[in-house]
DNA sequence: AGAGGTTACGGGCAGCGTAAGGATC
DNA sequence: GATCCTTACGCTGCCCGTAACCTCT
């Protein structure tokens, strides 16, 4: 009779298109899984893929059966949900974070986490959202929480928060008068996210509209960003919630700019198969908290200098 | 993980309630049994029957777990039945029907069953309806064809057909004339089904209100009960449509008279519980040529006397 | 004391991993 | 010839069955 793990196993297949890979995503060889999907095609009696070609590809019959079995899989994982106790649910969810996000409700989801179940391990990797969205594609990651949105067909994504990213600047860094254009801006080093992240880009061509080509110094670690900023180096473009956190006591300040910067916008990102199925319950909780911690920070708004 | 072995044990355990009696319906020992319950529990991590009492009763959790299981099984025989090769289903679906059954429609339903199911097999056992029902509830027989309803919340029934009943003689047996009523008919023995159905009680009854208490033959055997009226030894109680099989050539003819005997009503009925998936698909094409079989009578009726 | 569930322990077999074989580009 | 799936084979570990034990009526 068919058992989840043969149906576990053709859904792994089916997805990357492998025997090898699917071996090496469940721990186990690729004869094995060869036996697998022998006995399913065997019991079923009927051919579910195709393996001529370079690629495995699942037969109609095949993609009819991966959408039934996706449902079972996610309807056991619903059952221990709803009927098991939490405190049985143990594992490791695999989370890749923005730093943004460290800095600011990370700590209160976690928190969160561990109450609601208490025996799961969160693996936390902090890195910049390119990064993260390829580690999902690579399953390397089971949940990530980055700028969005990605429109890729292998990953759920859901509104998180959105960020507002602002200059900000030592008080050592003295401007000639009240009203601060990107005139005045570009004399300084700018200090902001990697190379290859969305405000890196956006503020390089933010300048280069207006036909200027400042200075850019590029952080991986937006803590790091904050402690040039605060020693003098340049300006930081960077989300200024985090900063209550990351430099408190208000050493830095916000220039008053009529420059508009686009907001970074956050999402919860977890792969289509059903991998681990806590990543989506983790995720419910992120989205709760985001949103709580939204609200918490719109209500009282930081004045601008 | 949990598994399907261990949902169809503890829907066993939890519908018979009892580890022994589920373990013999599983094929297995009672330990067996035990840990698979057990394991469950533990992964689980919450008490799912409660077995200090004489029977062993579902937790409220258990309750709750027996609906998610349920359809998980219910939802994987879907899938086999959607996705899988027709051929590829094999097994036994233990089959009771009634007599009249038998000498009617039977055999359509064998040959329409092999074709869809070429290696399935039917074990029929034919029987009068109280004690299909008996062995039904007993889970004896995955189906049933018998007069209906069974209102029993542990089996599904579905109307199958309806066979009217009426008197029946060879025409050896003469009458003073041509309109026959119960005091012509009480002269001669009746012959009809077991002292336990429907149509024996409905008979006698009948006669007891006109103050009548004939002779009355009973034969567990329909064929037999025909045969005896062939012989002239008395008047036969049965549905007609069963004659031109049973009694080619129009040996017995039926009485014109002004009784009004209420029809057989059949049903096919199954356990509730999802224990052989495809006696639901038997039942499914016995409704088809239970159907089929009813309009071609209906169309062309048999003439009485 | 007997019926029924749990625990202990030894054995059998399904399924695994290693290694060799074939097919396709 | 490199890559990837299949087949062959020996082995391990899980699960089962037997039997003793415990608990409740």
């Amino acid at each position: 009779m068919i058992d989840f793990k043969a149906l576990e196993t053709f859904i792994w297949v089916a997805n990357l298109k492998s025997f090898r890979r699917a071996a090496d995503r469940l721990n186990t060889t690729q004869p094995a899984v060869s036996m697998r999907i022998a006995q399913l095609e065997q019991v079923l009696g009927i051919r579910l893929l195709e393996r001529d070609k370079r690629l495995v590809a699942a037969t109609p019959k095949g993609q009819e059966l991966l959408i039934h079995a996706e449902r079972l899989i996610r309807m056991r994982a619903d059952m221990m949900e709803s009927v098991g106790d939490r405190a049985a649910i143990r594992g490791i969810v695999r989370l890749g974070v923005s730093e943004s996000i460290v800095h600011t409700w990370l700590p209160a989801l976690i928190e969160r986490v561990n109450a609601a179940y208490p025996n799961l391990e969160l693996e936390i990797e902090v890195d910049i959202s390119p990064n993260l969205h390829e580690r999902l594609l690579a399953r390397d990651l089971n949940l990530a929480f980055l700028v969005g949105p990605t429109n890729n067909p292998n990953v759920y994504s859901r509104p998180l928060c959105s960020f507002g990213v602002e200059f900000v600047a030592s008080s050592r860094i003295r401007f000639p008068r009240k009203a601060i254009d990107l005139n005045d801006i570009v004399k300084w080093p700018i200090i902001t996210f990697s190379r290859n992240t969305q405000p890196y880009i956006n503020l390089r061509d933010l300048f280069a509209r207006s036909g200027l080509r400042p200075t850019m110094h590029a952080s991986a670690s937006l803590a790091t960003a904050v402690r040039m900023a605060l020693d003098g180096i340049g300006i930081a473009v960077i989300p200024p919630v985090i900063l209550k956190n990351v430099a408190p006591g208000g050493k830095l300040r916000r220039l008053a700019t009529q420059v508009d910067l686009p907001p970074l916008n956050f999402v919860a990102s977890w792969p289509t198969t059903p991998d681990n199925p806590v990543a989506r319950r983790v995720a419910d909780i992120a989205i709760d908290v985001a949103q709580k911690a939204m609200r918490s920070t719109t209500r009282a708004p930081m004045r601008k200098q």
